[in-house]
DNA sequence: TGCCTATATAGATGATTATCTATATACGTG
DNA sequence: CACGTATATAGATAATCATCTATATAGGCA
């Protein structure tokens, strides 16, 4: 499974998806966020770990805690794949115009 | 499930977003698509119901074929969700530079 | 060393997925 | 109507996933 393929499968879950946002606002230890979503510790720590091996957290280590934060390198990595695709259809509408431009004149 | 959960698990699958590429320049009938990839035609099939159930294309009728196209209006869904987090991250930042200048005030 | 807190790992279960083959449906053409 | 082409649906299988409970590990403190 590609990096990307990993990236946009961890963000499809909606518990994976909130614990981003909440990462995006303060760094958080897996209590933290155990205390946010009403699910087991381990349920938590599975997706942590999903999240961790598609790139989009990083977990450091202070004392007993695992403090995990967002890594918006591979968020802008997601980000890019579908500004890119953006670009290739506004492109065609862009070709589009062109040709449309292109036979008004010749009609004339 | 979400349309952003079924959107972001549609484009999980790579056969999916090389689909959605491919859309992105040219509508496509679904058999197009099968030369495309090599893959069985339901499986194809299969791909494009995940991907207009997540609203990500839609399919019209022309004859006995089905063209395919892109459905902007839901991939920029998911691009706002994507930057409304990176928004919060640099938000933070913002608040944390403030922060600094403020400390620097202080201790002048 | 022994205890407490934080986190990880193992193992089980039920649900979902990607893929295939085989078959059905739907539309246009003679 | 019969045939051919385009697509959909059904059913099977092997793999992956989200979640749980129970247990292990690891670090700090008395």
């Amino acid at each position: 499974m590609s990096q990307l393929d990993q990236a946009f499968a961890a963000l499809a879950d909606p518990t994976r998806r909130g614990i981003v946002v909440h990462l995006a606002r303060n760094e958080a230890s897996v209590s933290d966020l155990v205390g946010l979503f009403s699910l087991t510790q381990p349920t938590i720590s599975s997706h942590l770990k999903v999240l961790e091996s598609a790139g989009l957290i990083s977990r450091s280590r202070q004392a007993q805690s695992r403090p995990c934060k967002l890594e918006t390198v591979q968020l802008k990595a997601v980000t890019d794949w579908l500004e890119n695709v953006q670009e290739i259809w506004e492109g065609n509408y862009k070709r589009l115009d062109a040709l449309l431009v292109e036979l008004k004149q010749t009609q004339k």
